[in-house]
DNA sequence: TAGATTGTTAATCGATTAACAATC
DNA sequence: TAGATTGTTAATCGATTAACAATC
């Protein structure tokens, strides 16, 4: 079935033009050129055409793009118009950080189930959600139907559990842990990695201090 | 002074290989060919030759890496060698788990301060460090050298603060908020959008799924 | 109809990969 | 010296920008 591969770069940007849509709606405004959007998020116009036809033609000439279609075409491209369900995998601080942040419910992702291995942790809920303990795991997938697994654990577990996880029907790992998963290519991975992140500012701000050092 | 510009590409890949480098290290690994490191990493010798290249030639030939020296160079390049005191603002959920992580010190980043709004959280204490209010934020900054400042607040308040961090010296900022900042070019900014990352995994589901249906 | 703005083709730019001479 | 592997130039590939005909 083959249709043309969407480039990453291309997929990298959609959640932003998702994210300055949204506040256009928010905002009333109805419609927006590409020229007007390009002033507002700092790309050129062009770019922005170019990467809306690569999933179809949500505009029109003269007019431009009417900002409530297009957020929810994007939307939908972004597969944002349907629930899915997700646990999270290590209930650390930044596993409970996320389990407390209520925000994804409303772009469909459902809090399901929180996993440890700290048997003190046993029965503990957050907003509700009791943190089960990890030899339960692979059964509560099959059963919950789990599409989605963050990952919040140390990186000397991350691969024996994204392992396990491959043997789910799980579908998508958002891995927190700082090492790179090799998984069959049908579960697919987005890695958060904090530290790298963190490096990369790092950086900038040491260039730009040997540059304006005299 | 004007060296040659650094692509953003090789400066996002630069920490990945700190850390790859540093896993061979800790196996005492002691040399290493850039065809070998690209197997382990799944990306092209040719690739790792070339960004090194960027920053001078740190291989020999006919022998391959030294994997301390590069990890070591690698680390002055990305100004680990040396220490940043760092603040969060916003103790809520994120920024207390932030807090709460100790590993940032081991990469020479060193919490002074947390800053809120919620007069409930003022002394409260993490990691043996109190939260202040944000009335002393431009005042702690100045006279304890902060260069980084991690923001985990809502996107309501960032431009906000963004701005009155432009007032102080301020480095760089860690945005953890949903929204772009317009900053002047002094203060270097990092974006984690976490919201973004996820929609990015959705994509890849929903698509993954789409191209298996029958 | 005239003006505006898209969708799309062509041109440009930059990043990645291939190739190989230099050299340890 | 022979073998290995870098550093670097050249070739290729892909992404971005420019331009404009199509069309609302």
């Amino acid at each position: 079935m083959e249709e043309r591969e969407i480039s990453q770069a291309v997929i990298g940007r959609l959640p932003r033009y998702y994210r300055y849509l949204g506040e256009l709606l928010s905002n009333g405004v109805e419609r927006i050129s590409s020229s007007d959007l390009s002033k507002r998020m700092h790309v050129t116009a062009s770019q922005i055409r170019q990467d809306l036809n690569n999933f179809g033609g949500f505009g029109q000439q003269g007019y431009g793009y009417n900002v409530k279609y297009l957020h929810t075409e994007i939307g939908k491209i972004l597969g944002l118009n349907v629930n899915r369900n997700f646990v999270i995998i290590g209930a650390g601080n930044l596993g409970q950080a996320l389990a407390n942040y209520a925000g994804f419910e409303r772009s469909g992702f459902i809090l399901k189930g929180i996993f440890d291995v700290n048997p003190r942790l046993e029965g503990v809920s957050i907003r509700g959600i009791p943190i089960r303990m990890m030899d339960d795991l692979k059964a509560f997938i099959m059963e919950n139907n789990i599409e989605i697994a963050v990952l919040t654990i140390p990186k000397t577990k991350a691969a024996e559990v994204a392992q396990m996880l491959a043997d789910t029907n799980i579908k998508g790992i958002w891995n927190f842990a700082p090492t790179d998963l090799h998984l069959p290519k049908e579960v697919v991975v987005e890695n958060v990695h904090l530290a790298e992140s963190l490096m990369r500012l790092s950086y900038k701000v040491e260039r730009y201090n040997e540059e304006h050092m005299e």
